[in-house]
This record gives C-alpha cells, sequence and structure tokens, in this order.
DNA sequence: TGTACATCAGTGAACGCGCGTTCACTGATGTAC
DNA sequence: TGTACATCAGTGAACGCGCGTTCACTGATGTAC
C-alpha cells in the first residue's frame, strides 16, 4: 500500500487523515492510532508530528472529516425541494426533521465505525468548544426545528432546547442498534424500530403540553 | 489500602470485583484492568486467575452487580405506591414509565463510570446473550410499559417493540449529558431537558399513530 | 489424636506487545544574490 | 545561470510505559485413615 517516490511526501497531512479514515471505518475510534496511520502512509511514526501536534490532533481531523460527510449523507435523505412554497408549508416542516433523524440513524447504521470516531471525539472536546463538534449534523437539527417554528407547528418557547429530545432519541437509537440487543436483528426489523423512535419523539415533541 | 493477613485471602473473588467497583466508578470502563485491581486488593497479578478466566470475565462481573445497584437506585425514583387500585389506574401507570426514564438517566448522571461500564459491557455481550446485559433496567422497563397496556393506555398492538423508543430517548439523553454538549451545564438545566425528553418520548408513543 | 497427602490459592519473575513520544540526524527544496 | 544557505520534511533508533498472560513454584488447608 505504501506508494512514494521521493524523500518529501508532499501531501502527508491529507495522506494521513486518509488513513485515520481507513482505519476507524473498520475499528472504530480506538483503531486510530499515530503509528497504524503512518505505517500505512508508508513514513516512519514520528514524521507525523509535523503535521499533528499529538495523536488526539489527529483524532479530530479525522473526526471533523467525519463530520462533514455524515451531513453529507444526511442530506440525501432530505425529501426532494418542492420549491417556494407560502411559508406554512406544514408537512413539508415536519417530513424534514424526519429526516435529519432518520438521516443520522441511517449513517451510523451504515459506517459504524466512523459514528463512533465522530462521537467519541465530540466527548472529547466538550471541554474546549461546545459547539463545534458534530457540528454539521447539529445544524441540520437545529435548521429542521426552525423551519417548524416558521410553519407554526413549534411556539417558539417550545423551541428552545427542543434539540435534545431529538438528538438524544436519535443517538440513543444508533447506539442501542450498533451495541445492544437490536444489533444482529434484521435490517427491515431495526429500521421499523428507527423509523417508530423517530416518529414517537416527534409527536411527542409536537404535542402541546 | 493493601490488608490480609495470611498467605490465602479467603474472599478474593468479592474483593476484586469491590476494586473493579472503585476502579469503574471514577475512571469508566477502561479504568478496569486486572494489574490494578489486584494491585488494590494487595495480590499478585495472576492470582485473578483463580477466580476469573480473563480480564473480561472480571469486567462481566462488576458490569453485573452495577446494573444491580442501577436498578436499586431506580426503584428509589418510583412514586409510592398508592395500594391496590382497580387495574385502571391511568396516571399512575403513565407515572411509573416516567419514573423509570428519568432514573435511569438519574443514575448514569450520578454515576457516570459506572453508567459506562454497565454499558459498554452490554455492547460487548450483546453476541452472547441478547438479554442478559442491562437485563435488570430494561425489565423495569418493560414491566412499566405492561402496565400501560392492563390500564388501557396502550394497545397490545402499540406495546410491541414499545422498548426502543423509549430506551433510546433516555439512554441517548444520558450520554449527551456526560459526554456531549449538555455537560457542565447547571444541573437544573440538564434536568429540565432530561424531564422534557422523557415526556416527549412517552407522549409520542401514547399518541394515536 | 496424629499424621500423610491431595488439593487449593496464592507467589515471583518473566514474556511479548504496541503504543506515544523524543532525540539527534539528513535529504530535499526554494530563495537571494 | 549558478551557487550559498536557510528552511522544511522527512529518517532511524530508542525511551519508558503498562498491559494481559504464562511459567514453574510454594504455602496453607482439610480430609482419610
Amino acid at each position: 500500500m505504501p506508494e512514494r517516490q521521493g524523500y518529501h511526501h508532499g501531501n502527508l497531512r491529507e495522506a494521513l487523515i486518509g488513513a485515520g479514515l481507513e482505519l476507524t471505518r473498520t475499528g472504530g475510534a480506538a483503531a486510530l492510532t499515530l503509528r497504524d496511520a503512518t505505517r500505512r502512509v508508508g513514513v516512519s511514526p514520528n514524521a507525523a508530528y509535523r503535521h499533528f501536534a499529538d495523536r488526539d490532533s489527529l483524532h479530530a481531523a479525522v473526526a471533523e472529516q467525519i463530520q462533514h460527510d455524515m451531513a453529507e449523507r444526511m442530506r440525501s435523505f432530505q425529501p426532494a425541494d418542492p420549491g417556494p412554497s407560502d411559508g406554512r408549508d406544514t408537512g413539508t416542516a415536519r417530513a424534514r426533521l424526519r429526516a435529519v433523524g432518520l438521516g443520522y440513524i441511517g449513517f451510523a447504521l451504515a459506517e459504524p465505525g466512523w459514528f463512533d470516531t465522530a462521537f467519541s471525539h465530540a466527548g472529547a472536546l466538550a471541554d474546549a468548544d461546545p459547539a463545534a463538534p458534530v457540528a454539521m449534523p447539529l445544524q441540520m437539527l437545529t435548521s429542521a426545528l426552525d423551519t417548524l417554528v416558521d410553519t407554526g407547528e413549534l411556539t417558539s418557547d417550545s423551541r428552545r432546547g427542543a434539540e435534545w429530545p431529538c438528538w438524544s432519541a436519535v443517538h440513543g437509537f444508533a447506539l442501542l442498534a450498533l451495541g445492544g440487543p437490536l444489533r444482529g436483528r434484521p435490517a427491515h426489523v431495526v429500521w421499523a424500530a428507527a423509523e417508530r423512535t423517530v416518529d414517537a419523539i416527534i409527536t411527542g415533541l409536537l404535542a402541546p403540553s
């Protein structure tokens, strides 16, 4: 796999992130080691220190890339845009939120190693910068909730903190499906449970309290 | 800390589990090592192999103990039993489910290391025996849902698979509160979000679909 | 009641492993004159 | 256009760490006669 000609790699930083993606895809966050990444690129272990301060810094870069890809994949779950409407497009707003939730779960089921990596880093970073980690997927959730306020389905009072119920449900489901008792069940069973979970939390969120 | 007189410890198995509880309480699942547990008990590392096949076996024993304690603690969240009623005790049944959810989250917030240990083991075991891990807390959920069927608040059609939305919401919330962006927020803020999450998922579950 | 002996529960030393990280270094690159 | 030299991006060897686990062992215990 290591293929280089000269002494200088030329693109080592990107190459290490790429190797990190390969490693974490199969083995999750724990599989990301400096030695393994450099080995895979065909470079000596300490070469990484030209581009990353330490192991955790590489982890952060890989996690960021994953979050980017995850948001991309989540977007593919969105229903087709029906074009400009009157701004009170009630069914569509709800469908958007639903698609965000199912997209989140869908990514986790499709790429468990990456999902683990993205989130384990989010946890690690939470001290430093509460906003940055898992920023992109969270941003999609935020925006979907805002739309529900626009359409009048969610009062702006209820809007505050509405992220937590939604995120909790899909995040918990993803973990239970990957590592808990749902693991190994037929895909259609798992997916039906995912849909039910997403629908339940949305219904509960929009119900008048 | 190591205090023994004779050559034989006499109760090494229990002592190692106890040491495992101390270690995981602070450091989570990752802090549970054979060497550290034996060191803490004042015994040579390989002595553990008289009582546990390997490190994972100790982990399993510790996790089981935690699950037991967790169920105990969750029970303290239950509303006082109003005594025998007519079996259609609608508000109470819902309150029971709510208490199960909040108890789950409450334990996780109070004992993050243990929560991590109990669940990381659940994941590891899922292949072998899907029912055993986190058995006791899950059993409380199951029973609370059954009661809702008894009171007629949940149809037996909806009962099937109702565990997943509930468990997902509380499990996800616990993780986001411990390792995600909610970490470090004031306790009352976190708890309000927890209540809202639990209430939303219950409302969504009981709403006619 | 005393003794032989099997069994059990520990010890001490060592193994190999892979990791992150640091040290002093050298080869390649590009810029100034 | 050619050359001196600073700078950058790699190398190779080694460090200490703590882990799980295995080996051959020995001290303590309890049971049969």
